[in-house]
DNA sequence: AGGATGCAGATTGTTGACAATCATCGTCGG
DNA sequence: CCGACGATGATTGTCAACAATCTGCATCCT
């Protein structure tokens, strides 16, 4: 028996590394907008704060960089990135495009869908919306469509979508993105999905992922004052369309 | 003067720091099969080789892990990864939609073409081959694609793309794919491919962008002796076939 | 004999101090 | 008055030593 059978849950795993507890926190953190977009992030000021050595500290910033949440410059340090609406056009596209491809892999077949682990996270929604909770339920959203892309056994593919749907968090975050009034829409959107995936049919599910994506990337568009360019995004995204 | 006057190239940026020099020095190691899939790397040895401390070559790792190029493994370090036949599929699959849809925007409207560059990368191809060097002519093949996606003005597109060609690397390196006599193929390919981008004729670029690639995961697949799964590989590229 | 247990060596995780680099600001020369 | 130059403080890059963790083996108990 282990010494620590007593913790009752976290024995998962080994303990979290400083670096990931720093990595964490700074996620939050940019995310929430507590450190403004543009703003520079120092070693010293942070050890000190969160209390351990600018060792993790480092590491845990390579790794933000390494998903976009900060941006480097050698002998400059880390400054938390301004995303621009080009920014939010590549993104939504990479992650409609990995999604599609998730999506179709996932209904190859006869192959096992986690329906399971689907209809939890759509549980968790229906309760943010019921709520009115929109910051839980925008969570829930993107914690629906990552069980997707989990689920398709593409571990690269989904590796990278989680990456892009950090960049997702912070446009909504720091460019002061709302959506209270889609909720029910949001939940609508997840609702048929699960329906399509659940109900085998690949196309269906294809072409509500795609469409879902489109809006709310024109949203968002809408909602930073610019004209959201859809000869672009089509370019981006027709790869999915059927015909 | 700073000091470094001396060597006539580099000049431009600062000088490389130390991470820079450990990963380029890994990078080549695991890419070349110096270290075998499987073989652990060891953070105190390779600091007495490479003659730096222990810092910079943790954040090397680091951010080889990144790119897939080791896998760290929590109070275990790093060990060389072993790619499978699924690894090579997704690689394939995931590089071939993010080069379509690189393409496409590339060749949206009448947005202007990287031409220099991209007929500077098919003449180094084109020396390679006419001297019959299958690795040089690799290198040109991977950097015509490259030219290609950073040319499109996706810079998240432009960085997943070139990690994912580290791992080709990896898996030619490592798997011993061959591919002396279809170094003529290899140029064709390339050169039909270059007049489609320069003739502005988008279909017919993308149409031969995913047979390149259809053509090559299969060919890898045939010699690692394993099945190539076309309804697998349709579902995951046949996000940009246009009918 | 078989399996759990604890010790020893090796390796990674972390720390605080030192060195190199960069930005700022005042000064000097034109 | 304006621009180049140089000192100065702040910040990142690097290092070597310490602490925590893991693996393998010998030992001990049943």
């Amino acid at each position: 028996m282990s010494t620590v059978e007593r913790l009752p849950f976290r024995s998962r795993g080994p303990a979290p590394s400083n670096t990931e507890v720093v990595a964490d926190a700074l996620r939050e953190a940019i995310v929430k907008g507590w450190l403004a977009p543009g703003e520079r992030i120092k070693e010293i000021p942070l050890s000190e704060q969160l209390g351990v050595s600018r060792g993790p500290i480092r590491e845990a910033l390579r790794l933000l960089a390494h998903d976009g949440l900060v941006t480097i410059i050698p002998n400059r340090g880390a400054i938390v990135p301004t995303p621009t609406s080009a920014d939010v056009l590549e993104v939504y596209a990479m992650r409609s495009a990995l999604g599609s491809l998730a999506l179709r892999k996932l209904m190859l077949g006869d192959a096992q869908l986690p329906v399971a682990a689907l209809e939890r996270e759509l549980a968790r929604l229906q309760r943010a919306v019921a709520r009115n909770k929109a910051s839980q339920a925008a969570d829930g959203d993107l914690a629906y469509q990552s069980a997707i892309v989990a689920g398709a056994g593409l571990p690269r593919v989904a590796r990278q979508f989680d990456q892009l749907t950090w960049q997702v968090r912070i446009f909504i975050g720091t460019r002061g993105l709302r959506f209270d009034d889609k909720l029910p829409l949001m939940l609508g959107e997840i609702r048929e999905l699960h329906g399509a995936i659940a109900g085998r049919e690949p196309g269906r599910a294809e072409r509500l992922w795609r469409e879902k994506f489109e809006r709310w990337v024109r949203d968002f568009m809408d909602q930073m004052a610019e004209e959201f360019d859809r000869p672009l995004w089509v370019a981006l995204t027709n790869g999915g369309l059927h015909g």
